[in-house]
DNA sequence: GTCTATAAATAGATAGAC
DNA sequence: GTCTATCTATTTATAGAC
């Protein structure tokens, strides 16, 4: 198994982490390598020795995510709790692999928002992975008589959209609250992914109509 | 030749309707002015006599954009359906807002990710006055005994997120289709925003858990 | 209102010393 | 492996004619 990004050298980790939450804040456009550069505490010529462009820099820390992402869902469909807690492991599983990378949600987002321009066949790989690995619950869950047939892409949205958005919009959520509106410091991780669960779960097992 | 849609009208409307496009496909930083003037059919000065600064261009779409929705959703608050209805046309008013204008959910959804940088105040408010709109209909459903106590933003968020993923993943559905990924077909705008309207009532009803 | 031409700044990438 | 210096292309923005 190649080595984890952040295990190879430490000028390499370097940029990868700065690179990691630059290319977050900004967008791949808007990612500056000099910037990537000061905040690595190396100089700009060292991103291209490690990397060798802007484009491969992103695409390995995009592998990166999803390599993880992918691993923390298949331990979850190997295991032999019952379909309806690998569904809760699922939702929890995607839930802390974004607690693990915070420059995840924002990057996954702004993927989806450009229609995956910066997404290669090895990054398309690992996703689907994921998504087979979910159907793969779901089509179990229906053997054992406890789901209904439901489209695993529709499923999967409904897990991800709302947990990308809750742990991408800290900082919108904070804007409102100063803004005035209220409900929004009960809000918590936990609340959340438990209120995804449950409706996964209840869409999973025919109780939404 | 006819002028491709979007191109028609007065100058300033081309340069707006230009922006929004190339901005909904490559975001703030990855949009230029002089992609954005070709395809006005107009050159780049244009741009700046009209709107001043890519920035100003920028929040004119922002502005416009949430000033649609909001118009929408307090439509649809203010009419004299049940509850449920209200629910459902609620839901189905983003959906027909994001449809209306194409780029509002790649802009929305990239504006999420990093953190309403590009949101000013005014824009702030029109977002807020929708989530408010939809409080006032969980408030009014309650009050009627219909609907279990819930939280605005949660609730918001469930219909947001995946409506926004639902518009935004075309291209990225297309990838993994072709991918071999398969349930990918069968995945219509109408379809989802039924399972969003039953999600919603079902959270609302308190029929999730 | 509309255009051409260009200034001024920025950013991706490389050369070459150590 | 690490650095400084620089090349080259791109890009926001403006000047000024018509």
């Amino acid at each position: 198994m190649r080595p984890k990004a952040g295990t190879r050298g430490p000028s390499r980790t370097r940029v990868f982490n700065a690179a990691a939450a630059e290319f977050a804040a900004r967008g791949y456009a808007g990612a500056n390598m000099d910037r990537i550069a000061r905040a690595a505490r190396l100089n700009k010529a060292m991103i291209y020795y490690h990397f060798g462009s802007k484009a491969a820099l992103y695409r390995a820390i995009l592998v990166d995510m999803f390599d993880d992402v992918g691993r923390r869902v298949r331990d979850v469909a190997s295991s032999n709790a019952s379909p309806d807690d690998k569904i809760r492991a699922f939702v929890a599983a995607i839930a802390d692999a974004a607690a693990a990378h915070p420059h995840f949600p924002p990057i996954w987002l702004r993927e989806l928002a450009e229609g995956g321009q910066h997404v290669d066949t090895a990054t398309l790989t690992y996703a689907r992975n994921v998504l087979e690995t979910l159907a793969a619950i779901i089509h179990e869950g229906g053997a054992a008589g406890r789901f209904v047939p439901a489209n695993p892409l529709v499923v999967h949205a409904g897990i991800v959209a709302p947990l990308m958005f809750f742990f991408v919009t800290d900082g919108i959520r904070a804007k409102l609250g100063r803004a005035g509106v209220t409900h929004v410091s009960n809000i918590t991780r936990a609340g959340v992914v438990e209120h995804v669960q449950r409706i996964a779960l209840a869409v999973l097992e025919g109780r939404v109509g």
